[in-house]
DNA sequence: GTGAAAGCGCTAACAG
DNA sequence: CTGTTAGCGCTTTCAC
């Protein structure tokens, strides 16, 4: 059913059949009532792409992801939904899969920078309005997107180059958190560092080192553990320095997959949490909500960040560019009941 | 840049552009040369909305998901992706949303179908060429998709009525996990349900059941709780079932995270496992992975069923529709170290 | 109020 | 081998 066949059984031009149906004319009550009676009545459902051929726009945008299945994405997705919804867009999703891709070859890169630029080209071809690029880890990216003219957003990630992003403050965060002990009167630290190279686990550190240094307080070299982001590593590394006589009382995580690592070596030498030993994690997975005692953490604003991304991108597709605009959503505690309040803190 | 502007620029036809883009007919060396190297030199894209509304055919599959945050729908959306990207179709996501949705207002059935109509009728729009539904829940769905006179295939979901499905069995996988148990020399059983009304408890019953009764077992009554899924509930109950003098041996929990509620509960109540406390789980969750003994758990298909589903609507869309497909994949059980091997079965 | 007609960018007969 | 041409389904001037 097309609208041309509408208008002949309506007796009417195609033209008038489309101003009924984008109310973009004044049209007789009759012929109006007529006209939507057999749209109704035959089910006809507007070609968007003929429209969208006709108006040069889509209301589609393209969503590319690094891995749908690094969890923090569905709900960055759900968030860019939500506003999609809400405005009227819809969204194709281009899964990159770079991490099985990744794991089994290391070109790092190079098929890297071809995967991506062959996403795009389609999503171009394609005619979307925008694009948001959502990230899998918390980085810089190289400019992967070039000569694209059309709005971009970075979400869960950001250039140094031009772009817009979104993201959130992992630098804040830490700082935040290490407060949150401070307040509670700690003052001998243990950190558990993600892997070495990481951005996250850098700017992280900044953070939880800022907060110690308001208040004098120096992290020993030795109290530093490099867990990894893992698990395993982490709980032998913690094993050990739990043995030591002059062993940290504070341990700050920089993941929850670490913190329960420490827990669970805490637990097995006979140490009690929070009484003997505080302890926090960070990005509020599942892991943490199992098991005793809840670990305190932080929960990470996904959802509105990519509700914030599809607005940024929203703006630039309807009222122009104007500028990158980069913007950096705050974190969350989440407190659990692994934080002791020290005595010594009322002392004071 | 379009087309025309190529030809123009080439001194040639749209159509003789349109040749060598597409392959589609004889043109001679020189001129494919020089048409070429224009297209490469401008960047030219093809205008799929373009081609798409000529051909009458889009290569654009839609794919509408109960809600992208449970997490088992981003691995099936990745299985859809691979299939995609070999085939050369593109997906279009719609995210019911229905999690945040149904918890906010209980019009459960009505405002819901109201919903999925709406996606199902922008996809259709879209003119994409076909539908994959994916459900948040395994279960039967009362045709919540109709009058579409495309492909559709249901995943993580079926339909009484028509429709191709793909799913994994419930019930063979608790039969499975039970078998293994009883190879074990497991006679002694205790099993936390889901909640009640939900038709993945009911299955996952049956399947243990049968495995049971073929041991001429018989699970008794108060050996059944009701875990309603979740770590609370079962966690209180089974430290109840843990002071019993008749205590059972042998838990089958229908989660993986009632499996760790009954890990805490027992270590706990000083039980070890899998000494004197034999456990399963079910789901294959992140949280099996951590803490002491990793728990036994299953495996369900989820990329492959979301790689299948795609098999099965790009196999509908190029060949034609030849009956309904109703595809069962077998799950596999992940092995931890939480069921014993008990001697008594070495002497039988 | 309504219609005729041009055209968005592309493909595919059909001719030559 | 290459060009002419007629649309795919829709919107939108510009007339009447």
């Amino acid at each position: 059913m097309t609208l041309k066949e509408i208008a002949a059984q309506a007796g009417v031009s195609t033209a008038t059949v489309s101003y009924v149906l984008n109310g973009s004319a004044r049209v007789s009550e009759e012929t109006r009532r007529r006209i939507e009676k057999i749209v109704k009545d035959t089910g006809y459902r507007t070609n968007i792409l003929a429209q969208s051929l006709r108006k040069n726009r889509t209301s589609l945008i393209g969503v590319v992801v690094e891995d749908v299945t690094v969890w923090h994405t569905a709900y960055v997705i759900d968030g860019i939904n939500a506003l999609a919804e809400e405005k009227g867009y819809h969204t194709i999703l281009s899964n990159l899969r770079l991490l099985s891709k990744i794991e089994s070859q290391f070109e790092h890169i190079s098929k890297f920078q071809r995967d991506i630029d062959k996403a795009v080209d389609i999503l171009l071809r394609m005619q979307v309005d925008g694009i948001i690029y959502v990230g899998m880890h918390d980085r810089e990216i190289k400019d992967v997107l070039h000569d694209i003219d059309k709005p971009v957003v970075y979400c869960y990630c950001y250039t140094a180059g031009e772009g817009s992003s979104v993201r959130y403050s992992n630098e804040k965060a830490a700082y935040q958190m290490t407060k949150y002990f401070l307040e509670r009167g700690h003052k001998d630290f243990a950190v558990i560092k993600g892997s070495k190279q990481s951005e996250p686990t850098f700017m992280r550190m900044r953070g939880i080192e800022h907060a110690l240094r308001e208040e004098g307080i120096s992290l020993k070299e030795k109290n530093i553990i490099i867990g990894d982001w893992k698990y395993k590593e982490t709980r032998v590394q913690v094993q050990e320095m739990l043995k030591r006589p002059d062993c940290p009382q504070a341990f700050i995580a920089m993941n929850d997959e670490m913190a329960v690592a420490v827990r669970d070596a805490a637990f097995e030498a006979g140490f009690r949490i929070p009484e003997d030993i505080s302890l926090s994690g960070f990005d509020n997975a599942d892991i943490v909500h199992y098991g005793q005692p809840k670990i305190t953490t932080i929960d990470r604003p996904l959802h509105n960040m990519g509700y914030k991304s599809m607005e940024l991108l929203v703006d630039q597709i309807e009222n122009g560019y104007d500028g990158d605009v980069n913007i950096t959503l705050p974190c969350r505690i989440v407190e659990g009941t692994s934080i002791k309040v020290m005595e010594e803190k009322e002392e004071q």
